[in-house]
DNA sequence: GAACGCACCGAAACCGGTTTCGTCAACCAC
DNA sequence: GTGGTTGACGAAACCGGTTTCGGTGCGTTC
């Protein structure tokens, strides 16, 4: 274990000062161009790292990326963390960045994590995952100045940056999927409307099948596989049970499916079922099943890389983007029974 | 936002100097319990909470758990990443410590990143996931004297604490339970062997199958779903098929069944598989899969605690424990056909 | 009663950086 | 030639802690 380079060490290379050669590195406008490129270079030579945590406790940065994790329900069951982390880390590693992960395990101990990562520096700003409509960290983070980037968007999205999939798209295209292979009852079974991506994602289903000319046929507030096989129950039970149904999620999607074999009926065939997330669940499935992919590392590499300019200062507005969940063709859906 | 409360303030709160309120804190001898007790309290009624990061500057310990996630195959797809993470964060919080994440596309970009998470003191200690019965990370940190915890053994455990899932003790379960079913042909599907857990879980196989007077029959070095059905096809097309699979994994068991079901086979009944992991994958099956599930949140927590001790300086040796994968019956399993 | 030892605490240096402030020389205008 | 800017850097304070060192007051000892 060798001893650190220190700025000092720096110092002493280049026959300057310490407080000279911080200015130089940190671009102050007060040192000459020709003793900043000498700077460089030796800093470079000698390999010299700032440490991170030396400059945090003067300048109240800590060059590292907050996300924290919500284990109620949804979030325990994250499929993708990995990829998102990958993602994450490493757009964040590629600027010396690092990523800080903390878990709650309701609202309220997140809220208190915030406050928590904030007071002790170990964040310079927040990776928001599975956005609410109304999202009560956004209000706490606005409060406390402190600059984040959604996952999604929310209702009031003032002064806040984004990355969005757009769910909305992939619902409609959904629609239009199932409507050319001839399937008129085409029924959606949507998630709990806290979330913004279950809105979005009924939004599009709407549109897709106003624009398709059929009538809508919606039920929500789901959530689990055994709440998706249920609603799937009820709707087969129902007055004109549907030939072709759209889910949110895929976790909705594999109940489904489920109670489709309980019932004896062929997915794919008898009946058409269309998820969305390109989980491992459903991919695992015989067949495996038709569902929008997401791609989680782009999604973390452009949520850390917008967080990183919020915090360098760019203005929110300039920081919103999205992307589009692309279809992963399965076996679990086709032309109706007839067709 | 309201400043910080500092050293200074409880200083002057308690009408000390910042030096002698820094030694009450930390314990130091030559502080007189009365005033310690008084610092104590002072703090507790300020609320004062040390700047991690301020102390490390001095100290070097950041009070940070280091985790990097190699993302080649396996890492890639871990499903209870999340589970995990809450074990170490909870455990690591608790005690006022944090995780900082850290991802790598290769072995080699792995150690260099633990070398910089190191020289960043950016980590006191790390959590070394999956281990490789020789593993490179093991020997990197041993000669850097940098604190780890293992989770699962290496061939080498010389000065190394380490927490594992004895995954040999349910492979010889999974053999007890089909040979009671009457099974006298069981295979077993294995992993890649640079892993420890892939011959150890090899190893319980063995032993079951010896215990049961039973010939084994091996077949190892696979990792993905289509290799496990690849391997079942094999042992199907051999001069012995088996009546009973143990598989290494969920993932290789998945595949298994999929290969099975191509060939008209009704798993849980004309052949019987289990696998090991407790995978989501194996749940969402149609019977779900019969499996040795890990409490990964338990693992995670006794990881957290491990290297914190290990770190603050308890020997490796009384850092070493096991705990066991839970028997998960599913419907993939059941007497051979004929009994 | 002086010398000694010890328990307890304050002062100050220190960790590795950043930032403020002041200085000095060179340049400019008049 | 004088005064006022300006550019470029050094010195020193600072951030929030830790740790070393030394000094005080007190009880012992001879």
């Amino acid at each position: 274990m060798t001893r650190r380079i220190t700025l000092r060490d720096l110092a002493t290379e280049t026959g300057l000062s310490k407080g000279t050669v911080s200015r130089a590195l940190n671009g102050y406008p007060d040192i000459s161009p020709a003793t900043v490129a000498r700077v460089r270079e030796a800093s470079e030579r000698i390999g010299y790292r700032p440490l991170a945590l030396a400059q945090s406790i003067r300048t109240g940065r800590s060059r590292s990326i907050g996300l924290v994790l919500q284990m109620e329900q949804h979030d325990a069951q994250r499929p993708f963390l990995a990829e998102f982390l990958r993602g994450i880390t490493r757009a964040a590693s590629a600027q010396d960045w690092t990523l800080t992960v903390a878990t709650a395990e309701s609202e309220d101990e997140g809220l208190e994590t915030y406050l928590r990562l904030i007071t002790e520096r170990k964040a310079d700003g927040f990776i928001l995952p599975r956005t609410l409509r109304q999202d009560p960290r956004v209000a706490l983070l606005r409060d406390a100045g402190f600059p984040f980037v959604l996952f999604g968007r929310t209702e009031d999205s003032t002064e806040c940056a984004w990355f969005d999939i757009r769910g909305e798209r992939a619902m409609q295209q959904a629609v239009t999927r199932l409507a050319t292979f001839g399937h008129r009852r085409i029924a959606f079974i949507g998630a709990d409307s806290i979330y913004t991506y279950a809105t979005k994602r009924l939004d599009g289903y709407r549109t897709g099948m106003t624009e398709a000319g059929l009538s809508p046929c919606i039920t929500t507030g789901h959530a689990t596989a055994e709440d998706g096989a249920a609603a799937l129950e009820a709707l087969l039970d129902g007055d004109a049970p549907p030939t072709g149904v759209i889910c949110a999620t895929d976790l909705l999607a594999v109940g489904a499916v489920r109670s489709c074999r309980a019932r004896g009926l062929k997915v794919g065939h008898d009946i058409s079922i269309i998820g969305y997330d390109g989980s491992r669940e459903g991919q695992a499935m015989e067949p495996p099943l038709t569902t929008f992919a997401v791609d989680q590392v782009a999604a973390g590499t452009r949520l850390a890389e917008m967080l990183i300019a919020r915090i360098g200062g760019t203005d929110p507005h300039e920081l919103r983007e999205t992307a589009d969940a692309v279809l992963r063709e399965g076996g679990t859906d086709g032309p109706p029974p007839g067709n």
